[in-house]
DNA sequence: TGTTCACTGGGCAATGTGTTTAGCCGTACG
DNA sequence: CGTACGGCTAAACACATTGCCCAGTGAACA
């Protein structure tokens, strides 16, 4: 579970050039192809990696609009609202969180109006009793995991 | 900036199996090689796929915390704000919103104790006026693009 | 001391890649 | 009405990479 200096370098590499190869990351990490292979199937079975999945921007989707939803849920209607918003393709993520709202959603929106449309779809259902919503005007640090697989590749 | 039937199809396919090749690939889509080539160069200098980097699990890295803080900021101290919680690694993420709060971040730790001292290495700097922060319990819906492309290839 | 484990370095066949070519077809445009 | 263009197909080629195998080495550990 603790990954180590070449589990970090790995990682680092192929966050820096996704499409190079297992061959050509042992040349540059100066291993043998056998060991980059070995790790890296271990790293993914770990789950360290989840996956290689292409990184699609909503925004050059036609969804230029990001926000944030915090929502407060009536009493025993967690799964319902769950399902509810797994339906609507906008909310991108969602959370249960502790603190004045009950879950935190992301939705992207194909403009300020069209985010009046998502919002309704996904406050209009009966288990939600209030949302209130902050529109993303920057972003500063797009999410990002490289300072953190350092920080736990030399910390460990 | 619009995708079609077949890119939508291309990308639901990678993101389904990311390690296919184009050959593969169009194989399956029952198109030319150079056709799935040529979308997915287009694709990718269109900006619509961004990359393929690994997706990394912080659980998996020792941070199964994650947390939303959201922050007030003493005003014109925006950009130095930002680039002190840029150089904090267990900030994942950062935005600049409307709405109650002027920044909105996401965090991970290495426990609920483990919080606590981000958060004191978030907030303790001078432009943050103040912070509350959400833990996050349950992740029922983790980030996704899939529906939306699904939307976005049908829609269009 | 003996065993296990990770890594090395090599070899092999099979497969995929990058690239180019030519031909086909529908459409937009002069 | 004809033509030029863009997107797609199909095929070819040299080349690199993959998946898989093996034997040997050194370190950690019982």
């Amino acid at each position: 579970m603790a990954i180590d200096h070449l589990d970090g370098r790995i990682i680092l590499l192929l966050a820096r050039e996704p499409r190079i190869g297992v061959l050509e990351m042992s040349r540059r990490l100066g291993v043998a192809r056998g060991t980059v292979q070995a790790r890296l199937d271990r790293l993914q079975s770990n789950g360290v990696i989840r996956g290689f999945g292409p990184e699609v921007d909503p925004a050059a989707l036609g969804y230029p609009v990001t926000a944030f939803a915090t929502l407060q849920i009536r009493q025993g209607q967690g799964a319902d609202v769950r399902a509810h918003l797994a339906g609507v393709p906008e909310v991108l993520e969602l959370h249960t969180t502790t603190g004045t709202g009950d879950m935190m959603c992301r939705l992207v929106a194909r403009s300020n109006a069209d985010l009046q449309r998502v919002i309704d779809r996904v406050v209009g259902f009966d288990g939600i009793v209030r949302a209130s919503t902050a529109i993303v005007m920057e972003n500063p640090v797009p999410l990002r995991i490289i300072p953190l697989v350092e920080q736990a590749a030399l910390g460990e």
